[in-house]
DNA sequence: CTTATATATAAGAAATTTTTTATATATGCT
DNA sequence: AGCATATATAAAAAATTTCTTATATATAAG
């Protein structure tokens, strides 16, 4: 019943494979910056930008740090920076994917 | 104008971000076989395994191979593994892709 | 008080991907 | 001759993803 894992990284590969969300976390590696700066570097509409910054959020490929340049007052600004996250790609661990727990050990 | 790299980064990832193709590519690596054995297993009407087979061939990330059995005759059978890629993918590795040759180094 | 910055979300349209259905061809078995 | 095996492709339908448009809210600058 090990199908979690593949459909996790289906979910994982479906975010990455996309031009805009893999500019993304290459624009906040460099810098980290907020969804309203990022629009305007990428030349996107800002329910756009967005939506697909949700979208590696939600998957955890991408977080909110608190680095207010701001000093006082609640932060109105959110900063995003990629997650440190790595994920391999080879025949092999593709196929670890489908076996159980059990038999994986 | 290194745009090629993240475009075919994307093409790849693309290709792996399906519950389908990503199965197909686990079966092949246990035991190469041939389109119709590969539907059958999958239970997959055959030109839909073909057609996802078809695009992991055509990324490279699957190859034919000839292990006839049938010793005689032309082989009609066509067999598939898959290739023996790696692809890893970091915050850094994505930003690699948008950087230009010539800054690469 | 208007503009720029900034977030959040919904609904619909547009584009792409995935799946089905149909067609054509060929071999081997019983 | 009919069925299972086997490949290949096209066209249309179905489903999903992506993008746009609209709305609402809030702060800071000039």
């Amino acid at each position: 019943m090990n199908e979690n894992k593949s459909r996790e990284m289906v979910k994982i590969l479906k975010a990455l494979a996309n031009p805009v969300r893999l500019k993304m976390v290459a624009s906040l590696y460099e810098k980290p910056k907020n969804v309203y700066v990022l629009a305007k570097e990428l030349s996107l509409p800002y329910p756009l930008a967005y939506l697909h910054l949700d979208g590696l959020k939600k998957l955890g490929l991408v977080k909110e740090i608190r680095e207010e340049k701001k000093v006082e007052g609640l932060p109105t600004v959110k900063y995003y920076a990629p997650s440190d996250f790595k994920i391999v790609l080879t025949p092999i661990e593709i196929h670890r994917l489908f076996k159980k727990k059990e038999e994986m050990k």
